[in-house]
DNA sequence: AGCACGCCGACT
DNA sequence: GTCGGCGTGCTC
C-alpha cells in the first residue's frame, strides 16, 4: 500500500497524503482525484511518501489516477517546487497556475491535433487537371500546388490568400491530413523563405551557436528594427534541426498572432504550439500535452508558457525581456523572464533575452558579465534611426496640449501624405471632472482615484475598478452648472486634432478604441491600408508594429513620469519613448520624434535624442546604486488589504514585530505604509517593504517569516500576499 | 478557499 | 419556540 503526497489547489502551505493501493513511482507527476472534506478535489502527485505525517487511520484513499496523459517529468516538478519556495506560495496554487485548467480535471484530454499537417490528396490532383469552374476552393488548391509538395500546417494554409476555404478543401477530399509519423520525419523542419542575415546578425548567431550547448544566458540588445526576431528564428532553426524543442516567450497576446504567423510560415512543417491565457481550455490543454509528449517542436507563448513541459528542450528565447507583462501581478507573483533563466540553468540550455531597451536588472547582469551581450546597432530595413528633438514648452501657449511646432510638423506630414502619431499615455477625454466654484472633483466611490471623463459615451469611469456612471449636468455638491473636465486624454486630443486638421482622418488607438482583438486587428488594418493620417495613441502603439508610412511621432505629457514617486518610472519612460520612437520611419522614409517638455535639458531626453541606451542605463544604475535600489538590493513586499485601513496596517505592524524577532543580520524592515492607490474596489491597502543586499539573506528570512504568517489567525476580511522582486514599490 | 460547527437576534 | 448571522477551525 503506497502513500502519495498530493498538491491541492488551496491557499495552504502544505501537501496532503493519501493512500493509493496501486500507485508506483511511475505515478509521480500524474493528476489525481481525491476525496477532500465532504467533496472531491483534483490535484497532482508530487511524490510517494514513506510515511504520512498524520495518523494512518485518518488517511483517505485516492479516487482516481489519470493515466491517459504522460506524467509531468521530474524537472517540471522541480520547477514548480522552486516557484513555490522562491515566491513563498503554496505548492498547490503553483501547480494550479502551471497546469492548464482542463488537465487538472483528470478526465482525459483528446490528443487530437488542432493544427494538423495537410497534403494534396488524389482527388485534389484530379481536380487540378480537370476543367472545373473557378471557385475559392480551387483557387486555394492551385495556390497550394504552386507552392510545392507540402505538407503544410493547417494554420499555414489558413494564412494564405483565400485560406478561409481550407475547411471546404478538406470536405471535398482534395486535401487530407498527412500521416503523422511517416510524413513528418523528412520535411519536418523544412524552412520557409529566409532573408539574408546582416553582418551583425551573423555575428550574434555565430557567437551564440559557437558557444555550444549548455547553460549560458545571453542578452541580445538590438535597436528597434535591427532584426532581433530574425536572430531568434535562425537560432530556433538550428536547434530544431538537432531535434530539440524551442520555448519562445512573448509579452502579450496583442503581438502574438503576428509572430505566430511568422513562425508558422518559417517553419512550415514544424509543430508549433501556442500557449496563452486567451486560449480555450481544450486548446491550451492540447498544446500542453503536445509539449509534454515531445510532439511540439516550438512552444510560443506568454508568461504562462514558461511552465510548458519540454522533454527535448534545447533553447529558450525571451522577446522584449523588459516587458512588465512577464511579471504576474496577482496570485503567485512570478516573473516568467526570471524563471526562464532558472529553467535554462536547470536544463543546461542557452537562454536568449532580447530587447531594444533591456530592463536595468538584465543590463546590470550583462555589464557584470553574468550574461553575455550581443549588440545589434544597425536597422535592417530603414537607413537611419529617427531624429529625436525636444520642443521646449515653457514659454509656449499650448492648444489642448499641442505646441505650434508639433502642429506645424503634423501639417507637413499631412501635406506629404505621410502618417503621424501623437503619443499620450492617458486614455479618456479628461482625467477628472471638477467644479470650479466649490472644488468638487469626480472621485471614485470605491477607490482613491478620480473618475475619468469619457465624452465618447458620456460616462465617468474609474480606470482602476471599472465602475462608471453618467456625466452629471450640474455639480452634485453645489448644483453649479459650470462643471468642467480638467486635463486631457486621448479623446480630447483626438477631438482637437480633428478641428485643427479638418481634412485629416484622425484615428484614436487606445484600450477603449481597440478593446477586443477583433477591433485591434481592424484598427491595424486601417492603419496599414493608409486609412488614417493622424493617430492618437497610448502605449498600445508603442509595441512592435511596423507602420511603413509613419514618419512623425509627437510625444505629449511625458514629463509627468520624471516626477513620479516610483523609482522605476524613468526606466519605463525611457523604454516607452524609445519603443514608440521606433515606430517612426521604418519604411523607406526617415522618421522624426518630437518630445514636448518643460525640461529639454533633462539627461533622459538628451540620451534619448542620441539613442544612447548605454548612457541612460549607466546613469540610472548609478542612481539606483547610490539610493540602494534594485538591482543593488533585493526586495520583497508584504501587502495587506481590508475594508478598513487600520486593519491592514495593524496586521502589517504585527507582521513586522514577528519579523524583528527572526530578522538576520543585513535585513532591513521598513514601516508599514498605505499604498499609493490606497483604496481600490472598496478595499484599503497597505504594504511593508523588506530588503537585503544578499538574495540569500532575504530568501532565508522569508521562508521562516511566511511560515509564521500562515500560522497567525487573522480576521476573515483581511487578506495578505507576498510579492518577491516587486515591480511596483 | 470552501464548508462545517457554534452560539446569539428577529420571526413564522 | 426556530431560521440564520458570520466568527473559528479543519481539510490528508
Amino acid at each position: 500500500m503506497s502513500i502519495v503526497r498530493v498538491a491541492l489547489p488551496l491557499p495552504l502551505p502544505q501537501v496532503f497524503d493519501y493512500l493509493a493501493p496501486d500507485a508506483t513511482a511511475a505515478d509521480v507527476g500524474r493528476c489525481v482525484t481525491v476525496p477532500f472534506g465532504r467533496g472531491e478535489r483534483n490535484g497532482l502527485i508530487l511524490a510517494l511518501g514513506a510515511a504520512a505525517d498524520i495518523e494512518p487511520a485518518r488517511l483517505k484513499t485516492v479516487r482516481h489516477i489519470q493515466r491517459e496523459v504522460p506524467p509531468l517529468p521530474a524537472d517540471w516538478l522541480e520547477l514548480v517546487d522552486f516557484v513555490a519556495r522562491y515566491y513563498h506560495a503554496p505548492i498547490g496554487e503553483v501547480v494550479a497556475l502551471a497546469l492548464p485548467p482542463g488537465l487538472r480535471r483528470a478526465d482525459g484530454v483528446s490528443g487530437e491535433d488542432e493544427d494538423p499537417l495537410l497534403q494534396i490528396a488524389a482527388a485534389g490532383r484530379e481536380a487540378l487537371c480537370g476543367a472545373r469552374r473557378a471557385s475559392k476552393a480551387l483557387a486555394l488548391l492551385q495556390g497550394l500546388a504552386a507552392a510545392g509538395e507540402g505538407p503544410w500546417r493547417r494554420s499555414v494554409v489558413r494564412a494564405l490568400e483565400g485560406g478561409e476555404a481550407v475547411g471546404e478543401l478538406l470536405r471535398r477530399g482534395w486535401i487530407r491530413v498527412a500521416e503523422r509519423v511517416a510524413d513528418r520525419v523528412a520535411p519536418r523542419h523544412a524552412a520557409g523563405a529566409q532573408p539574408e542575415p546582416t553582418p551583425e546578425q551573423t555575428q550574434a548567431l555565430e557567437a551564440i551557436l559557437g558557444a555550444g550547448p549548455g547553460f549560458k544566458p545571453w542578452l541580445v540588445h538590438g535597436v528597434t528594427g535591427s532584426g532581433k526576431t530574425e536572430v531568434y528564428l535562425r537560432l530556433a532553426a538550428h536547434l530544431l534541426a538537432q531535434g530539440r524543442q524551442v520555448l519562445m516567450l512573448v509579452p502579450e497576446i496583442a503581438l502574438t498572432p503576428q509572430l505566430e504567423r511568422r513562425v508558422a510560415q518559417r517553419f512550415a512543417a514544424a509543430h508549433v504550439v501556442s500557449l496563452h491565457s486567451a486560449l480555450a481550455d481544450g486548446a491550451r490543454s492540447r498544446g500542453f500535452v503536445q509539449a509534454l509528449a515531445g510532439e511540439a517542436d516550438i512552444v510560443l507563448g506568454t508568461r504562462l508558457a514558461v511552465f510548458a513541459p519540454l522533454p527535448r528542450l534545447g533553447l529558450i528565447l525571451v522577446d522584449e525581456e523588459h516587458d512588465a507583462s512577464y511579471k504576474q501581478q496577482e496570485g503567485v507573483r512570478y516573473s516568467a523572464r526570471d524563471l526562464a533563466v532558472w529553467r535554462a540553468r536547470q536544463r543546461g540550455v542557452p537562454v536568449v533575452l532580447g530587447s531594444a531597451t533591456p530592463s536595468l536588472e538584465t543590463w546590470y547582469h550583462a555589464r557584470s558579465e553574468r550574461y553575455a551581450l550581443q549588440t545589434l546597432n544597425q536597422r535592417a530595413l530603414a537607413a537611419t534611426l529617427p531624429a529625436v528633438r525636444c520642443i521646449d514648452t515653457r514659454r509656449l501657449r499650448l492648444d489642448e496640449g499641442l505646441s505650434p511646432a508639433l502642429q506645424a510638423a503634423l501639417g507637413e506630414r499631412l501635406a506629404r501624405g505621410e502618417q503621424s502619431l501623437v503619443f499620450l499615455n492617458r486614455r479618456g477625454y479628461a482625467p477628472v471632472l471638477s467644479c470650479p466654484s466649490c472644488g468638487w472633483v469626480s472621485r471614485c466611490p470605491h477607490c482613491s482615484a478620480n473618475l475619468v471623463v469619457h465624452l465618447a459615451d458620456r460616462r465617468l469611469r474609474c480606470h482602476h475598478c471599472g465602475c462608471d456612471g453618467p456625466i452629471p449636468s450640474a455639480c452634485p455638491s453645489c448644483g453649479d452648472q459650470d462643471i468642467r473636465p480638467f486635463g486631457r486624454g486621448t479623446q480630447r486630443v483626438e477631438a482637437r486634432l480633428a478641428e485643427l486638421f479638418p481634412q485629416a482622418r484622425v484615428l484614436r488607438v487606445d484600450r477603449d478604441a481597440a478593446r477586443t482583438r477583433r477591433q485591434w486587428e481592424s484598427v491595424l488594418a486601417t492603419i496599414a491600408e493608409g486609412g488614417a493620417d493622424i493617430l492618437v495613441g497610448t502605449q498600445m502603439m508603442a509595441k512592435g508594429h511596423d507602420f511603413p508610412n509613419l514618419t512623425l511621432v509627437g510625444v505629449i505629457g511625458a514629463d509627468a513620469a520624471l516626477h513620479a514617486a516610483d523609482f522605476r518610472a524613468p526606466e519605463r519612460l525611457f523604454q516607452q519613448l524609445m519603443q514608440v520612437g521606433g515606430r517612426a520611419g521604418r519604411g523607406a522614409l526617415a522618421g522624426t520624434v518630437l518630445i514636448q517638455t518643460e525640461y529639454p535639458a533633462h539627461p533622459l531626453y538628451q540620451q534619448l535624442a542620441r539613442h544612447d541606451f548605454d548612457a541612460f542605463a549607466r546613469m540610472a544604475l548609478q542612481e539606483r546604486r547610490s539610493a540602494g535600489f534594485p538591482p543593488f538590493t533585493h526586495q520583497a513586499m508584504l501587502r495587506a488589504d481590508a475594508p478598513a485601513l487600520d486593519a491592514a496596517v495593524d496586521f502589517l505592524r504585527h507582521a513586522r514585530r514577528l519579523a524583528e524577532e527572526c530578522a538576520p543580520e543585513g535585513l532591513r524592515l521598513y514601516d508599514p505604509v498605505p499604498m499609493r492607490l490606497t483604496r481600490l474596489a472598496r478595499r484599503e491597502r497597505a504594504q511593508l517593504l523588506i530588503e537585503a543586499d544578499q538574495r540569500g539573506v532575504l530568501q532565508g528570512f522569508l521562508a521562516g517569516w511566511v511560515a509564521l504568517l500562515y500560522r497567525q489567525r487573522t480576521a476573515r476580511e483581511l487578506r495578505w500576499q507576498l510579492d518577491v522582486d516587486p515591480l511596483e514599490v
